[in-house]
DNA sequence: CGGATGCTTGAGGTCTATCAAAGCGAGTGG
DNA sequence: CCACTCGCTTTGATAGACCTCAAGCATCCG
């Protein structure tokens, strides 16, 4: 591992004001004045190696962390391994929200490609957000956001069979690469078969065989990782119908 | 449906200082004069009748609960109607913190039997924990623990089996009602074979099959909902080893 | 008492996991 | 530059867990 891999710390100029990302991330200012207080937030940048970890379940909870590049998984891990992804992580999505409950992390953060966050210090966030309500506001809102989610996560992996969980996985990713400007319906997929199965409750052989049955049915065209939609539809169909 | 079923307030004195659920609930105060404060968070209370809900899916979002009494199911259901229960709530636990992310909510929650619950204004607990820094570092908390119970669910659903499951879901059940000073060996379900499987991921046959095998082993005793632990450390060992 | 609701149990079917082998691609070192 | 290796992916054959369908039983309550 060469010594900048896991550089804890760069002293760049750090502006949520200017940030390219803000519509997506933590701080929506409403006034200027509230932008001049936010830019105090973000105290420093982090640089993570593809395959390092940001933090791991049972680190002391510090600061929470925005993706400013890159990609990340997040993972829980039972004491006899069994192993989960819980969620994929991408540019202006945040990290760490786990580890308020305890003072300590609940998950592992791992970058599944070389990655940049910013660090959000704890303390810092809840001070400011006391100050202005609509980062407040805010906050509250990308927690509950986060919770929303994990509904539909639980409504997946209960519920669904293996071709409506991929197809919603790959809605969702579409659906955010959109957000981010990309156009959804040619992508590169940043995680392995096997991680893809982790988070759908699905083996890795099982997500290859339903990329080749979509292939198959003219839904997508897959190469290794190289995915282009062909039918969106047919995957919104197979969610909603029965 | 009854007059008194969907009663919607109650204007008995409602004071968190004097609650024996505050120990469990969102006010932890640490000073006299926060209590004073916390006191007025409340406003009201409600009572939910037996299979009635609390609030739906798209309801406008105006206020957390915390339950007082009784027992609370939340469900999601995707448009065409596919059910998950996505949790079971008993005193001193909140609901509503879905509703936070887009003002609306994203689930039901449904009484499972007779239910009384204090009603937390939202905008009046934002602005409360803005001058408490406790009272916001506990509700952080509390929002980071479902998000954290979530992800456990997630670990559950996507790699464990049957009887892992429902040997998980007992575990915590006990666990729960022993914080609220009941024996946790002993235990009556308040919810259906088919709520549990669906909480669980799984059909009413098989949560019914499992707690006849749990009884076969020896591990539970079984008479329809009344559920007796016996080897609480099978049930453990079940989770823990492979 | 009788209907409704929920629970149990059996038999057979389906979906996904498991095991195994071969193919592809990227990076490495000779 | 090519051969090699390693990690990832694809595909097949088989097995197992859970679902589906169906019938009968228990419990509750008007």
């Amino acid at each position: 591992m060469v010594a900048t891999a896991q550089t804890p710390a760069r002293r760049a100029k750090v502006a949520c004001s200017s940030c390219n990302l803000r519509e997506l991330c933590l701080p929506v200012a409403p006034s200027a004045e509230a932008f001049a207080r936010l830019d105090a937030l973000v105290e420093l940048r982090r640089s993570v190696k593809r395959g390092s970890t940001l933090f791991r379940s049972g680190d002391a909870f510090e600061a929470i962390y925005a993706v400013r590049s890159g990609f990340f998984k997040t993972r829980v891990t039972s004491p006899d391994g069994r192993e989960q992804v819980t969620g994929f992580q991408m540019a202006g999505e945040l990290l760490g929200l786990d580890g308020i409950s305890n003072d300590a992390h609940a998950c592992d953060a791992v970058a599944i490609e070389d990655a940049q966050v910013c660090v959000i210090p704890f303390d810092r966030l809840e001070r400011c957000s006391r100050e202005i309500s609509e980062l407040q506001r805010q906050f509250h809102r990308i927690m509950s956001r986060e919770i929303v989610r994990d509904h539909g996560v639980m409504l997946l992996l209960g519920s669904m069979r293996a071709e409506q969980r991929l197809a919603a996985f790959l809605l969702n990713l579409t659906k955010r690469l959109r957000a981010r400007g990309f156009s959804g319906s040619s992508l590169v997929l940043r995680m392995t078969r096997q991680e893809i199965g982790s988070y759908l409750g699905l083996k890795l052989e099982t997500i290859s065989r339903t990329f080749s049955k979509f292939q198959s049915d003219g839904v997508l065209e897959v190469h290794q990782r190289q995915i282009r939609v062909l039918d969106a539809e047919a995957l919104r169909a197979l969610i909603n119908d029965c």
